[in-house]
DNA sequence: GATTATTTAAAACAAACGTTTGATTTAAAT
DNA sequence: ATTTAAATCAAACGTTTGTTTTAAATAATC
């Protein structure tokens, strides 16, 4: 059955909860009942709360900016001497972070907390020193992945001023980040809730993943291309 | 010089405190002191932090929207019989919750609230039971002027799919929520530190907010617009 | 001037928080 | 069989949380 190590055990279960609640709301308390662990576990395997949270970031993001650079490679070289198309540039830095398909719902959940983060670190919940600094140390494993598409959108669109291929760039991040969040567990989204209408409704799933993706493409692309002066 | 009473000089320290470390972080005794207040008073004017939360969204998302509403009637009359292009749609939409000029740090401050809750009502830290209803209650705020753009936007775009005109209109509830969360006051946003570069920054403020303004809607404009199958 | 509403101070409250402790169990190494 | 290290456990630590209470003092309203 189950060979889950406490680690993992925790892991996964902090991750749903802070995907579900946040960080600050969600107890060192609540993830090991969840987890079905002691309570000093947690201390025990990641020394505090936030070298869990930190823990928790680390095992995903890697994997899914070592696929954006491998997906990148993959159309540069499909594209031979001519520059990689717009399309193909958004599609590499979208699609391994919406992915949903396959994986278990701790992992989806994990969109979740990358949408968050993405559009503040404050989501982190500030506050404490400790907890500025843990954001901090998160943020870095964005930035570089950040600039590698920021230079290749800077090629893509020369006549762009620097400054508005900056913000749109923030667009795209506002825009994917909140595709993101529209993963969700067992609990519906309050936002997805408001947004929604009867008939048709807001939401990543293992589903329609592969029609938001093309939805998010094709917005990224046009706001990214818009006619500037 | 101050003639602030107490129920505002409540309303405009929470104001500041939660938009700079979250709702959940922030505590009373924090708020009051920063207000120069008693702490009992909190309770004797809000109920509880919770009313409290909700007092300062009352107190600005009414205005702004009424604003929204505003602009959105001049431009129809301005268009005559002509429908309302979509780059008016979108003025009326982003400038009024954008616009920091002339307001003072609190208000200011409001937008990256504004900005939190759009992008996810769980910024407010889930949780707790009475929290859950708290963000319901706020997102109503929401919902109404939110149908309205919709519409608009649906007829604006009478042959785009249904379901992907949501995603889209989600897409520009998106890139504007992560430029409302380019305001900060006096510590540094995390996530600019990080996106800005050396030369350019991707900042909100009252002297560039027309600047932002401009950009936003050429890039929602074009990310509505963009050709489908 | 009487009455009601507001503000302050100080203290206390139960509940929840993250973290630590010391003992105990488990598993591998010698 | 003994030693050693890692892992788990129940229990308690000290602090902070939102809220309430008591009482006295000030301000506003009638």
């Amino acid at each position: 059955m189950s060979k889950k190590s406490t680690r993992e055990k925790l892991l996964d279960a902090a991750e749903i909860l802070f995907a579900e609640s946040g960080f600050e709301t969600t107890s060192v308390r609540a993830i090991t009942e969840k987890a079905g662990v002691n309570l000093a576990a947690l201390n025990y395997h990641f020394g505090s709360k936030s070298g869990l949270i930190e823990a928790v970031f680390k095992r995903r993001i890697e994997p899914i900016n070592q696929e954006r650079l491998e997906m990148l490679q993959r159309f540069e070289a499909e594209a031979g001497d001519r520059p990689i198309s717009l399309e193909k540039l958004m599609e590499a830095f979208l699609a391994p972070a919406i992915k949903v398909s396959g994986r278990e719902l701790s992992a989806k959940l994990f969109i979740r907390l990358m949408g968050r983060i993405h559009m503040e670190g404050n989501s982190l919940d500030s506050g404490a020193e400790e907890m500025t600094e843990t954001r901090r140390r998160i943020m870095l494993n964005f930035k570089e992945i950040f600039l590698v598409f920021r230079n290749l959108l800077s090629r893509a669109l020369p006549d762009l001023d620097p400054e508005e291929l900056l913000w749109r760039m923030s667009f795209n991040l506002g825009a994917m980040a909140h595709a993101m969040l529209m993963v969700h567990g067992k609990q519906p989204n309050p936002i997805v809730e408001a947004i929604n209408s009867p008939g048709s409704s807001v939401r990543l799933t293992s589903e329609n993943e592969d029609k938001v993706l093309k939805f998010l493409i094709r917005y990224t692309t046009a706001g990214s291309m818009a006619a500037s002066d």
